[in-house]
DNA sequence: ATTTGATTCCATCTTTTGATGGACAAATCT
DNA sequence: AGATTTGTCCATCAAAAGATGGAATCAAAT
């Protein structure tokens, strides 16, 4: 039996799926409790009945909201992980950085979500993070950072964050770093990916 | 004459002062709309009308919290920058990455009310702007990746950027990441210390 | 045609929140 | 001492925000 979640999602039109996905673009500008239900259900153009009846609470729609988000980005992983399968570590992590930059530069609100979820005191299910520590196992021992996924040191940890925080500080802090950059979007996006890959590969293809 | 602020910080004490801090303290927990006028005042042990009496709106005490912010980091910069004056790359980024994070380890609300002031779009303030836009291309001159303060290309800025996020990624999240790795509060500040020396370091100082 | 169930909106309630006026006391000035 | 300024709290207001009950609408089932 589906969840309201997953049934949500098999209907893209419906009107729970439409609020989740205003909901979660909202949230990821202002963060929890700098949206509230009235300007979720503007942005959807219905009243604020229509969203408690669909979702309850405003927690519980946030809730959902990050779930959703944790679901797309392991859908991500797996794909990254799918199209690397095998390539030397470099080529790994170029690869790694344009695909998960492209995607994040067009979810812009998924990067901010996951800053909020990690920095606001907010955090109202530890959901995210028992799937991030399993994500963060996966990469280190694909990256050779660890041997056994059950028993990855914290640097190894500690390197995957680093480099998983790179690319999503850029994405979710566009509106501010631009203009300090004084480019355009595309320019911003290529500065980025060239900026990552000078940072990061040089740090994990050294030595042996 | 002095602003109001300053009279504020001359006497650490003062009702004034302890307000700010106060609120320094919560909107860098839970962020600005996070936090209530009663929630501070409550914090001081003092009624809401003496915390407006003193402060005004929310939005200017929350202004006033980003304006110290920004001088406290900016007189950060400026004794690393008399700290490592004259050595070589890979010593001033090895200096620069143990006394930021040591600062900001002890002052954790500051990484969190960086993060919420880059990446909400409550942004009350261009004030930071400015003041970041300087400091990046001091550092950018210092690490060698421009030569003129006043023609600092993306890349060199992007850079700049991408070091600067490392450090106060892993200090805002500490609550979060520090149980994915589960370390203890000390170990955690040493990985990252740690962390961020392997992956910097050989990026600026490879080749010539 | 009637019943049933699902959706949606309007009106409304309660609590929270930002903000202020005024009383009162302490400190400062004349 | 008496007047004035400063600082603090109590009571209260108005707007915002989360939430709900119930009526109206509509489609599907009987």
């Amino acid at each position: 039996m589906p969840t309201a979640l997953e049934k949500a999602r098999q209907a893209p039109d419906s009107m729970k799926a439409r609020i989740l996905s205003a909901a979660r673009k909202l949230f990821g500008e202002y963060g929890f409790h700098g949206v509230t239900t009235r300007m979720i259900a503007k942005e959807v153009g219905i009243d604020i009945s229509t969203l408690h009846y669909h979702w309850g609470e405003k927690q519980e729609l946030y809730e959902a909201v990050l779930t959703d988000l944790s679901d797309e980005i392991r859908a991500k992983l797996v794909e990254i992980e799918d199209l690397v399968h095998g390539k030397p570590l470099a080529v790994r992590l170029e690869v790694a950085i344009d695909v998960m930059c492209d995607h994040i530069f067009g979810n812009p609100e998924s990067a901010n979500l996951m800053l909020f979820s990690y920095f606001s005191k907010n955090r109202l299910t530890s959901d995210i993070d028992v799937r991030l520590t399993r994500h963060l196992a996966n990469i280190a021992v694909a990256m050779g950072l660890a041997v056994d996924k059950s028993q990855v040191p914290p640097q190894a940890n500690a390197r995957v964050l680093a480099v998983w925080n790179s690319v999503i500080n850029f994405a979710a802090g566009e509106s501010f770093f631009r203009p300090l950059l004084r480019v355009d979007p595309q320019t911003y996006v290529d500065v980025v990916k060239e900026t990552l890959k000078f940072i990061l590969i040089p740090a994990f293809t050294q030595k042996g």
